[in-house]
Parts: structure tokens; C-alpha cells; sequence
DNA sequence: CGGAATCTTGAGGCCCGTCAATAACGGTGG
DNA sequence: CCACCGTTATTGACGGGCCTCAAGATTCCG
């Protein structure tokens, strides 16, 4: 394979993203040329509950929401997909079908390899597979700590935790709300009209301050984060 | 080291394990050099929250339950370890503490092997790592599934839903609930109260049919999936 | 057999989901 | 820049599922 225009943008994905970190250069040249390239427009689907998931998918750049659809119809958000996150871990071996949906939330650009490839892959550079235990090890204590809050605490409380989390990553003053309230409803395991009301509350006890509607600014986050 | 009485149950607890699966012979010898066994009664805690997490533990024999406490104080079942399960996946890397219990829930025995062993390990038999991803995977899908579950559908459903899977595990007619129904209840989100007003709906509706206290029958599969 | 833990059953209330109508927003084209 | 329209957000009224509290029944286990 002799150098083509997208082998530039391949490398670039390889380095960006943690579960490549340490590799030798070999072994990045290796992935980069495993690795295709794919580009999405905000709004579009990556991939989607039925599709034959036969790759792993790495976002390079841009943001994208990874949701599952309930028996009833329902959304259940799982995750955001930032730069250098990646998901189809699921079905890394078990040669089956996506069971969920990833919808691009911005102009968005993805790395994808194989399964095949990525197997192989671990064989030769141990450390790959490393981090791959290493990332999925944290992916499972925040599902950990979603499905515990998501039961054991109130709407208020989820809500006000999440946006501490969310004006945290961010660390300005005031912040925007990355997620339409819809997707922050199923995030939380609630509906937009029960997001609506309760930033009114928050609001109208002086926890937060709203600046547009998705604008805010933390006011006190100490008691943000003692609501039961 | 010379052959010690407990090496036999060290390669016992290696073989049955499916994370130890297709290693080389010289391979599972060096994991049983590198494990320790312990025993633990019904009821005695494998770990707790805030122990220091220096080392993978996995079920050898028996049965423990993996629980959170929230900041208002309340339990939220994880998951049931089984024969072959482990836990402490989460802490492999970061130095720091467990998040959770673990308690045992009959007589078991684990063995454990230390995070800076099972990452050299990982390093030199990359059968072993590819094994962790694998697993680290399916228990990734089950913790969002559960996720969805608890956020999307009813407690009848999610509870029909648990009376299935326990019964398909056991392949039995009549078949025990493993479980007390304090700890069914904080597994599927909800309270022991509402665990058994809905263990009496369900008999009324002839969906299933109570035989002791722990001891059910299902009498009506299709329409127990099909319950919102 | 006895005491403790677990389970059941009832009454009451509240959180939050649902439905519906109005308002605000945001992107598009004239 | 503004008028327009689809999407998204807000607000209200209402009802129901489930949690809480409490008392009584049952089971478990020494």
C-alpha cells in the first residue's frame, strides 16, 4: 500500500486516542493502515441497532450519543462518545448485531478496525490490550454508578449531579448543556418535562442561575451536591 | 517455591476459570504460583468499600453478591458472582480503592492474584488479555441493559424478567430464588414490599405459581415476556 | 422451642409520568 | 433583517405506580 491522501488523517486518529497510547511506532503504523476513516454529519446515525457489528469504532474528532431503544419504544441513553472514546466493545467477539444506536451529535469523524484486525492486533502488542482492559475497567464503574444513582436517588438529585459533572469537564463559569433535554431525560431515567421543572427548582432555591435555556451557572455547589 | 499443599486448589481454581481459558500449560502453572486461595462462610465479606484494591479476586466455588452503598445509604445490588466470575476489574490499574462489597452467600472460596502480577501476566500471555476483554465486554452489555431496564420499564416487567433468567439458569420446573428479596429488591431498583405485592399479582394472574415463600413455578412464559 | 430476621398486607401520600396547550427557539429563505 | 415553520421547551392539571411507615404473620436457625 503506497501512502495515500487519508493515510495522514489514519495516523492522526491512532495518536489521539488512549487505547493506542505506549504502542511502539511500529505498531502504530500497523493501525493506521487496519484503520478506515469515516466522516458524519451532526445528526446522522453511525450505526444502528441491527446492523452486523463486525468493527470497532474509535472517534477521532467531534461527539456522539450511543443509546439503546427499550421494548416499549422508550430511549435509554448509555453513554457520550467524546473524542478518543470508543464503543463496540460488546461485540468485539461474539460475532453479532449492534444492540444499540450511535447518532453523531456534531460534525463528527470516526476510526474504525475490525474485529478480526483488533484481535490480532492484541495478540502482537500486549500493551493494546492493556489499555483495552484498562478502559473498559472504568466504562463499568460509571455504568456502575449510573444504574446506582439512577435507583437510589431522586430526579433532583441526578439532575444536579449531572450538572456538576457537566459544568466540571467544561470548567467556565458559565456552561452550555451539551445535550438537548430530551437526551439529558433518558440519560437520567426521566422525562424533558421533569428536567424543565426541576431546573425551575433548582433555580428558584438559588442553586443555579439560568442564562439562556441551555445557558447556566452554578451558584452553590456545595448544596448542589448534598440533594438526596 | 516447592509443590505445597495448596497448589492442587490453585490449579483447580485456574482451570475452572473461564478468563484462564486456552493458556498455555507453562502459563497456567505460572498463574497458580502467583494466586492465593481463601474461604469465606455464608454472610462473611470477600471486601468492602474504601479496602485498598490491590488484586483481581475470582469465584472459585460458591456464590457472592457485589453491592454499592449510596450517599443516602441505600444498597444497590451490582451483580451475583457465580463460579468463574471476578471482580475488580475496575481497580486494576488505578491504585486505589473498592467502591463496592462483596459478600459471600453461601460458602465460597476465591483466589486472588495481585494487579501488578495479573498485568505482567497480560503482558507475556496475551491469551489471557484477550480472554479479559472478552469478558469485560459482556459484562459492559449486561450493566447496560440493566441500566435501560430499571429506567424504561415497570417492576412487574423488570420482575417477570428476573423470574425468567433465574429459572432458564436452573433449567427446573420449580426453582428457588437464589436471592432474599431485600437484596432482589435493590438488584431490580425497588423495595421488598413492592417485590412481594407483585410476586402476589403475578400468581393471581396464573403467570406463575408460588410454592413456598422462595419457591416458584412458572406456569406462563410467553406472557411474562410480555408484560410492559 | 423461642427469638430474630424475613416476609406479607394495609393505608396513605408523594414523586413523577402522561397528556395537552402555549411559548420560545433556531434555522431557512425571501 | 425579518417573517415563517418545525423543533424544542415550558407550564399546568391529573392520575397512578411505587415508596414509606407500621403492624402482624411466617420462616429460619440455633
Amino acid at each position: 500500500m503506497g501512502k495515500l491522501a487519508h493515510d495522514h488523517t489514519a495516523e492522526d486518529c491512532v495518536e489521539l486516542v488512549p487505547i493506542f497510547k505506549n504502542l511502539s511506532q511500529t505498531d502504530i503504523e500497523t493501525v493506521a493502515t487496519l484503520v478506515t476513516h469515516h466522516h458524519y454529519k451532526s445528526g446522522e446515525y453511525i450505526f444502528s441497532a441491527g446492523d452486523t457489528a463486525d468493527s470497532l469504532t474509535i472517534v477521532a474528532h467531534g461527539q456522539a450519543k450511543v443509546f439503546q431503544m427499550a421494548a416499549n419504544g422508550k430511549e435509554q441513553m448509555l453513554r457520550i462518545l467524546q473524542t478518543g472514546d470508543f464503543d463496540g466493545e460488546a461485540t468485539l467477539f461474539a460475532n453479532s448485531e449492534h444492540g444499540s444506536f450511535a447518532q453523531a451529535l456534531m460534525d463528527t469523524s470516526v476510526c474504525q478496525i475490525s474485529q478480526k484486525d483488533f484481535q490480532t492486533l492484541m495478540q502482537t502488542a500486549p500493551e493494546l490490550a492493556v489499555n483495552m482492559v484498562n478502559a473498559l475497567g472504568r466504562r463499568i464503574v460509571q455504568l456502575e454508578q449510573q444504574t446506582t444513582e439512577v435507583t437510589t436517588s431522586s430526579v433532583e438529585s441526578r439532575l444536579a449531579n449531572y450538572l456538576l459533572e457537566t459544568s466540571a469537564g467544561l470548567n467556565e463559569e458559565v456552561f452550555t448543556l451539551p445535550l438537548k433535554k430530551k437526551d439529558i431525560a433518558t440519560y437520567l431515567g426521566t422525562t424533558p418535562e421533569t428536567i424543565s421543572r426541576k431546573l425551575t427548582s433548582l433555580t428558584e432555591q438559588g442553586l443555579i442561575q439560568k442564562i439562556t435555556n441551555n445557558k447556566f451557572k452554578i451558584l452553590d455547589a456545595d448544596r448542589l451536591m448534598m440533594i438526596d
